[in-house]
Order: structure tokens, then C-alpha cells, then sequence
DNA sequence: GGTTAGCACTCATTAGGTGAGAGTGCTAAC
DNA sequence: GTTAGCACTCTCACCTAATGAGTGCTAACC
């Protein structure tokens, strides 16, 4: 790879990424100033198609960018592009209300990704772990209700009602409030879902045994600390649609379902590499269903801990360059924003 | 409308819902039992059409119901069917689980829904007219973030953090508590939200007076005591895919837009005639971008009081019968679910 | 008078055929 | 090494004809 094949290729995936028309020689002498003839490209093309970057559509069509063609592009050759001014403001304007709940903060940033970028956007919500359980409460509502109050290190607040069938002296609430602080205030979220099971189940034997199943399998189906945990946010699905490439029913019809999967855009969007931006093209990303996607994510954090993932998901051919802009540039303003919460309490 | 021109027109939109094809005299003459000659149902068929119940697509095609006709075939012609015991039991086993949160069981509602009529599903969270705050406390949560918690008469909690950038004491804490419980406790939701906002910013005069602003804008942007209201669940988008009718991206396109607009689903989904099945076809809904889309909807109650509504979106060409009845039942098993909670505590 | 068979007519859909255009690869000259 | 020229390939858009589904009308039938 010679400069100027360099130079070639990202013209290619340029003009590609524009016009989304398999791209030509004679287009890339006109438009792009290599200083050659649409000949020499020609011939640079068909090196660059040997050494697998471009390829071609069939016979008489322009070259399009491969998944190494990309790969190679985001890589080596993407410049790191400007956000404008305007849309900074729009993204620091969001964050400027620093007090609205953090999945409010969250569902907002993936708004505004999707409307900046036309893709659709993608949040995790923060892994809880490495974050520690600092608050915990019983409150007695009615007479055989219990409300569980609990609040980790980094401020995510979480509740859980248990009704119990016989009622609930005060006396027995602060013995097992006690009980359970003592037993998992500053300990680890993970853990904290790990033991609590077996913890109230033994809190529960004698009086209260036969309710403690019930509890045990209902801690059990959602997690007891981990509420806002394991959600994924998603907007602007429908901008799939408006892809040229995705005009084919069939293709954006197993994208959209794949979407609508909890369970596979959760492990989609698991973080990777901490701290920088993460570009996946096509085929490599894990379902087959998205071969003709990427997906670009960063993570934010907490204190270096706490991580969640905010991503952009669109066609293969996207705007790298920008989407990464933003992508990096949101997933460091969530963790500025944590980041402050953290030192105000 | 004499009887036969009622089993044609009931003839027809069977024919056309199973097929998606338009349908001609030939084939109603010899699928259904009219005891009659294709060349007398098409002398029918010109009287229907004449009559506004169905159309020509175009001069060589068969006929398909027009809105006036699906009304028809809705209000007075469709059996209520029954649904199969597997489906049934699918059911009753999602709501079995009598402890899992509100949240969950609307959300599980919402998928099974989506499977089992293979349409788009909506549910709207409860909404909370005619339900009285019923439990509050103020927790001081680090130094200086308070956390509410409210619970609502037909137990929906709500919290919410307040981060104060001077540190509160447990004393004043106690005070603005009682304060609030004396002022909102036993209100109606709806009251609580219009007049909290007020009444903080007088609570917190004073000494926290720089900080009423701040916590002002955030219950209004989020409506204090709100939290679960005015969520909509919608699952299976992309079952408006497999629909035959909508297979032009364009027209799925707004759809799918429309889907992602919270404030127009909410807007969709209120409530409208209490108790009933709802059916609302085609131009009768309020966008125009659902020109072929019908919705049946559902209240659910508790105490016949607390509302909120599930629903399915599908094309117009809907299989009515059965959609309603699912609906019809989900509805009917969630306000079951809802009233058995509310007796408990 | 309602019902039916027969038939001419309409129009969407499909298949096959053609020409234009885009783009390449190769060759030969610079 | 670069470029102009040209034959070649293949898609796409357009046209045409054939097909067939379905109707509306008419005239005969019960």
C-alpha cells in the first residue's frame, strides 16, 4: 500500500459513503484530485481489488469498499472530524440540566445520537460492577407491604415491593433492616445479587417461611439490586429504512428483529475496549443478520468503574468519521456528568 | 342489507384477510357456501360496492372491503371467537407470577400480545386519575441528595433524587417531610403533580432558597409523582413487515417513524371507551400515515378507577375476530391481576 | 323477477427483447 | 510509469406481446 493507493482508497470510501453508488475511475479523476488519469486508477483499482480493500458489484459497476476496505480506512486513513459548533451546543445542552434522573440523562444522549447522525442509536445502561451498595432501606407501606429501598455508591437508586400475606410488625422490619445492612452495605453489587437470595431466605425461615419462595424466586427473576441494569435503550430503528441499501424488505426485516432482542443488543452492546472508540463492520459483528451494518460504541464511566455503553448502529457504509466524533464525544460527556454527581455526594 | 348481501360482504373480508389477495366472484362461488352462481354474487358485489362496503383495486381485480365495510364486518357481522386452550394457558401462565413488578407484567403482556396475533402490541402504563398518594417519605441519602419515595394507593412507587449542594440536616429533613405528608397525602395523583411544584418552591425558601429553582425544573420536566404514567411498551414493529400490504418501504417507513414518537403513542393509546374492545380502522385513526393500519384496543382497571390500555396495531386487513379476543383478554386478565393486588394489601 | 350461462372487454402482471450507458481491462503509444 | 483508445460486459430502463383474472352486460331460463 503505496500513498497513493492509500490516497485512492479513501477516496473511494468517501465517495462511497456519499453517493452510495458503486464508484467508478473516471468519477474519482474528476471529483478527487489524485493528479492522474482515470486509466492509472484503473489500474490502482484493479490492484486494490487483488490486494482485497474494493471490490466489485458485477462487471461493469464502480468499485465499493470491502469489510477490510473499511477496516483499513477507519484505521489508517479517517481524519478526526469536527462536530459543529451547533451540535455541540445541542449535546452540551442536554447535559446541562444536571439534575434529571440518570435514565432520562441516558434515553436523551440516545435521542440526540440518532437525530445527529440519522443512524440508529444504541445505550446501555452502566454495569453496576465495581459499584458498591451504600444505602439500603425498609420501609413498611400498608400493613404487609415492604418497600426496599437501595442506593449504590454511584447514585442508582433502586426499589421492590414484597407483599406479604400476614402483616408486618415495625419490631421484625428494623431487625431485618439491620440485618441486611450489616450484612451488605459496601459490598459489591455482584455480590450483593449473589447472596441476598440465600440471605433472605434464611431471614425469612420461622414466622415467615412460607413467603420466603415466593420472595426467593422473585428476587431471583429480576435481580434484586440490579434494576436499571441490563436495559438497552434504543432510537431511531426506522432510520434503518432510509438507507438505500436497506430499501430490500427482507434485509431490513431480520435487522429490525434483531433489534427488537433484549437479550442480543444487550450482548451487542457489552462493553469492549474501555476508554476509546470501538468501530465493528459488518462481519464482525456477532450475528449474521447484520453483516451489512456497523456499529460504532465508547464507553463511559464512573470513577474508571462503573461502564456503560453508548453506540450508533447504521450501514456499513457510514459517515466513520463523524459518527465516531459524536459517539466519542457523548459517551465523554455522560462520563463528565457521572463523573460530577459522583464528587457532589 | 339483506342476509345474503351480509354473508357476501362476511364471505369477502374472511376471503381477503386470509389471502391479502383482492377477491373475485369465482372464488366466492366456490369457496363459501352461498348456494348461489359466481354471476349472481357479482351482480351482489356491484350492489356492495355501489353501497361503499367494497372496492376495485383496479377494473380487472377482485374486491377488497373498504374502511365502511371492515366497520360493518366489525360492528355486526364478526363471531367471537375463542381462543385456542394452548394460548390460553400461554396466558394465564404470564400472569401466574403474581409478584413480579407492574413494569414487567405490562411489558410481558405486551410481547405476548405480539406473538400471539403476530402484530405490533402496545401496552399504556396505568394511568394514575383517581389514584391517591398514599405513603411518602424523604431519606437522606450520602449527605446531601434526598430521595422520595411515593406510594400510590394502588401501590405504583415512584422515588426520585434530589442532589442540594449544601449538606441537609436530619431535622429540617423530618420537617419538610411532615410538612409534605400533612399537605399531599390521600390527593389525588393528579392534583399532587399541579400543586407539589408550588409548594416546594415555598418549602424551600429560605435557606435552600437558590436550590427551589433548580429541583422546580425537575419536577416539572418530569412530573413528580408521575414516574410510570405516560410510558408506552410497544413490541414487535417489525411485525409490520411481514405484512404483504406493507412490503413498500415508504409506507412502512411512517409507520415505523410514527411508532417511535412516545407522545403520539400515548395519544393513540388513550383510553377511550372504558370496559369494551375498541376498534379503530383505518381513516378513523387520528394519523394518516395509519390510513391502512387498524388498532384494537382495551382498558384495563383497577377498582374501576386507575386506567390504562393495551392494544394492537396491525394492518387493516386484520384478523379481527381473533385480535379482539386477544385483546379482550389480556385486558380482562390484568385488571384481574391488578384488583387481586389491591385486595391483598 | 330473480338467476345463470356466455362472451366481449379491461387491465395488471409477466416474460422476452432491445438499446443505452456505465465501467472495466487490455493494448499500444507516449 | 502513464495515458488514450477501444472492444467487451453487464445492468437498467423501456417496450411489446401474451396471459389470465375478473368484471359487466345480455339473453335465455325457471
Amino acid at each position: 500500500m503505496d500513498e497513493r493507493k492509500r490516497k485512492l482508497l479513501k477516496a473511494i470510501v468517501k465517495d462511497y459513503v456519499d453517493t452510495a453508488e458503486p464508484v467508478g475511475s473516471r468519477t474519482i479523476a474528476k471529483k478527487y484530485d489524485l493528479g492522474v488519469s482515470s486509466a492509472t486508477i484503473r489500474n490502482e483499482m484493479s490492484d486494490l481489488e487483488d490486494l482485497g480493500y474494493i471490490e466489485q458489484p458485477h462487471v461493469s459497476a464502480g468499485r465499493i469498499p470491502s469489510q477490510k476496505g473499511y477496516r483499513y480506512f477507519v484505521d489508517y486513513l479517517m481524519e478526526k472530524e469536527n462536530i459543529a459548533p451547533g451540535e455541540i451546543s445541542a449535546i452540551n445542552n442536554l447535559f446541562s440540566h444536571k439534575l434529571i434522573e440518570i435514565d432520562e440523562i441516558l434515553k436523551e444522549s440516545c435521542r440526540l445520537l440518532s437525530h445527529l447522525t440519522n443512524y440508529t442509536a444504541l445505550v446501555a445502561l452502566p454495569h453496576m460492577e465495581g459499584d458498591t451498595l451504600n444505602y439500603l432501606q425498609l420501609l413498611l407501606v400498608g400493613t404487609n407491604q415492604v418497600l426496599v429501598v437501595m442506593v449504590t455508591k454511584n447514585g442508582l437508586v433502586n426499589n421492590r415491593v414484597f407483599d406479604f400475606q400476614s402483616s408486618i410488625g415495625p419490631d421484625v422490619l428494623s431487625q431485618w433492616e439491620q440485618h441486611l445492612r450489616q450484612k451488605f452495605l459496601q459490598m459489591n453489587i455482584a455480590t450483593v445479587n449473589e447472596k441476598l437470595l440465600e440471605e433472605m431466605t434464611k431471614l425469612f425461615a420461622g414466622e415467615y417461611e412460607n413467603q420466603a419462595a415466593v420472595i426467593a424466586k422473585k428476587v431471583q427473576t429480576s435481580g434484586m439490586a440490579s434494576g436499571a441494569d441490563n436495559k438497552v435503550f434504543l432510537v431511531g430503528s426506522s432510520n434503518m429504512l432510509k438507507q438505500p441499501e436497506f430499501q430490500d424488505i427482507d434485509k431490513v426485516k431480520y435487522i429490525l428483529e434483531l433489534l427488537e432482542q433484549d437479550e442480543r443488543m444487550r450482548h451487542l452492546m457489552a462493553p469492549v475496549t474501555e476508554g476509546d472508540v470501538n468501530v465493528s463492520i459488518g462481519p464482525e459483528l456477532p450475528y449474521a443478520e447484520m453483516k451489512e451494518c456497523s456499529l460504532v460504541t465508547a464507553t463511559y464511566s464512573v470513577d474508571g468503574k462503573i461502564v456503560g455503553t453508548v453506540g450508533v448502529l447504521g450501514p456499513t457504509r457510514m459517515a466513520y468519521s463523524r459518527t465516531v466524533a459524536m459517539v466519542d464525544y457523548v459517551a465523554k460527556q455522560l462520563s463528565n456528568i457521572f463523573q460530577i454527581r459522583n464528587k457532589d455526594s
